[in-house]
DNA sequence: CCTCTTGCTAGTATGATCTC
DNA sequence: GAGATCATACTAGCAAGAGG
């Protein structure tokens, strides 16, 4: 089976309105297709009450749910929300692809929501599909509603972004921390069992949390700069106290001056002996004598002052500001 | 023992070069 | 110019080892 399968298997909660079991109820079987449609909803039939006490905006929504066309209903856009998270990746060129597309053709494939018991809809599948019928300036869009839990929705919507070839695996990665986020619990081996990959994947997307921050901040800009396996091998090495090499490393990647492989040799190999350093000498002046000479060698700074009271001054501002930067290196990383 | 990491390597995608 | 071939870069999975 491929991971495409696999992938389709997992996120089948996701699945499509034919799919959703009719009730037993044919008493008052609907005679239009949106009606159909709202009677095999039992979450519906639950959210009655929670519509009713709903404004008159919504109300009004529920009454063209139970008479639009057939294939869903036109739901305004203003009242489609977003849920953290569950948005797939798409690149702007293919959005832009999208838009135009969606500007002039009419839409094949209905934006899939969730009733929101504030009101409103959540949006499933369509982040897309809605966020161009915004800028296009269309004020509803086609829905249909779908029957699964918030888990369900977003747990889908994360595994069927694995399926996309062209999510980075910086992305990925992402996506995984925030699956972990949400289940502490849950192993890497499990979420690959979910996702239908090799755990040893798992692990290398979220080795791209060891990642100096620097090459995190390229990488927030620029997601497809490294693949998860370059990405883990240059954790390890930032692990073994190389961060500047890997930082450097990664600058020259995104330069385009070497390759992924290239940037894992350069940060993993050994720096020149300390006796061949040629340190960098600032000398600070007063007037036309030294107050202090400052050498730089790799990772040493030496101060000489002129007297043993400043030094003694100094060093205690020096700590202060080690201290401060020793704080702020203790923080946990920013989440995307 | 379980979970995670890592070395190794087959497979795949992509671009460059060659041949017609 | 188009297709074939080759080289290179990278991915993904297996298996073994490390660590708690």
């Amino acid at each position: 089976m491929s991971i495409k399968e696999k992938m389709a298997a997992k996120t089948a909660a996701i699945a499509p309105l034919s799919r959703v079991p009719r009730p037993a109820d044919a008493n008052a079987e609907p005679k239009t297709g949106p009606g159909k449609f709202l009677a095999a909803m039992p979450i519906l039939a639950e959210k009655d009450r929670e519509l009713e006490a709903m404004s008159a905006e919504n109300a009004e929504l529920r009454e063209k749910l139970a008479t639009g066309a057939r294939g869903g209903v036109d739901i305004p856009l203003d009242q489609l929300f977003e849920v953290p998270g569950r948005r797939r990746y798409m690149p702007k060129a293919k959005y832009f692809e999208l838009r135009e597309n969606l500007r002039k053709n009419k839409l094949i494939h209905p934006v899939v929501v969730r009733p929101r018991a504030e009101g409103g809809f959540e949006i499933v599948s369509g982040h897309h599909r809605t966020d161009a019928y915004r800028e296009i300036g269309r004020e509803h869009i086609r829905c249909v509603l779908e029957e699964v839990t918030e888990e369900e929705a977003t747990s889908g919507a994360f595994y069927a972004n694995l399926l996309q070839s062209d999510l980075t695996d910086y992305e990925k990665h992402l996506g995984f921390k925030r699956m972990q986020e949400r289940h502490p619990d849950i192993t890497q081996a499990e979420m690959a069992e979910h996702a239908g990959v090799d755990p040893s994947l798992v692990s290398r997307f979220m080795a791209f949390n060891e990642l100096p921050s620097e090459v995190i901040d390229l990488l927030s800009s620029q997601p497809d700069l490294l693949g998860a396996t370059a990405g883990a091998a240059l954790a390890t090495i930032t692990r073994d106290g190389r961060g500047p090499q890997v930082v450097e490393a990664v600058r020259k990647l995104a330069l385009k001056e070497i390759d992924e492989r290239q940037a894992v040799k350069v940060a993993a190999a050994k720096s020149a002996p300390a006796s061949t350093a040629t340190p960098a000498i600032n000398k600070i002046k007063v007037g036309r004598s030294v107050y202090c000479e400052m050498r730089t060698a790799k990772n040493v700074v030496r101060l000489q002052f002129q007297s043993d009271e400043e030094a003694i001054e100094v060093s205690a501002a020096i700590k202060a500001v080690l201290e401060s930067r020793a704080a702020g290196r203790a923080k946990p990383q920013q989440d995307d």
